[in-house]
DNA sequence: TATTGTTATACTCTATAACTATA
DNA sequence: TATAGTTATAGAGTATAACAATA
């Protein structure tokens, strides 16, 4: 049946860097997500939440630059996490245009949750690596996502739109 | 504007494996389009053709398998491939139900040419890195990946439809 | 005239099922 | 009855434009 299919050589992507960040960052998001599913988080809430509670009652536009994505993507994640309950939307202080967006009592237990859920996933995908050898792994991705110019703690695939185009 | 937005400590994120991972293989898979875009290919299909040189006349079906793709799927990319002039159906010798995949002679060309373009782009991603560091660094995301389960040069991007059920 | 939040629409991707021709 | 290839349809996700309220 599959007498006449000669095996070559092994695929030379798997000894390729790039190849292997790919691959290992593909599964690794879709991994962490799955870890997050029974907070009832996806992982864009999980990094919405996280921001706003580095500074509650910034508005919806500065949480979308802080983030790189469009405001129009932030509306549809600020009303995810205001049907689950997680954040509330007040009236800015000094804009009536703009909302001021708090986190709920809920959230900052669910965050707490999630961080203690970050952890673990953390030490599951490091688990083959001695003290040494993560301390490493971690400075060398660092310098690869400083060099790529990767903003500390911002992640690409929220950014799909280009937040600096205007309407029009 | 923004004098009562206090700056609190930075996003942890930036300092957890997992998040590093996820974040420069999105980028990294995002720039790597990017890169072979002046071939006119994506990297699926990149990958598709470099499966389809490690042993032509292959079925559709035994591809799909080696990539773990669905072969709804693999239909649409062999259409793409097909009306790019780079793959030829013909008919499998022993199984008039399937198809025998091959390459033509300028999708070699083109192949050895998105070779030496990923070569590049390679460079490019380990530019910050020397040579020892380059090295530790692929090991260590080696074992990684083994240690996630990751077959050698499978792309889990690829692979989203569960190739194991039948259509039923 | 520009900006904030919102909504609507179109477009792309993926998943699933169903069909045909063979086995 | 099962399998290879194909096609069609529905759903999720994203991009773009347009609108009302306010600056």
């Amino acid at each position: 049946m599959a007498a006449d299919i000669p095996q070559l050589a092994p695929t030379p992507l798997a000894g390729r860097a790039g190849f292997l960040l790919s691959q290992l960052g593909f599964h690794t998001a879709q991994r962490f997500a799955e870890h997050l599913a029974p907070l009832g988080l996806q992982p864009k809430h999980f990094g919405l939440l996280m921001h706003v509670s580095r500074g509650e009652g910034r508005s919806q536009q500065q949480l979308a630059d802080a983030l790189a994505i469009h405001r129009n993507v932030m509306v549809g994640l600020m009303d995810d996490l205001e049907d689950r309950g997680l954040t509330e939307r007040r009236r800015h202080p000094s804009d009536r245009r703009a909302h001021a967006v708090y986190l709920t009592a809920a959230a900052h237990g669910l965050l707490a949750r999630a961080q203690r859920s970050a952890d673990t996933f953390e030490a599951e995908v490091l688990a083959p690596l001695d003290e040494a050898d993560r301390t490493h792994l971690i400075a060398l991705l660092q310098r690869l996502a400083e060099h790529a110019g990767l903003p500390a703690g911002i992640h690409p695939g929220l950014q799909r739109a280009d937040s600096q185009a205007a309407d029009r």
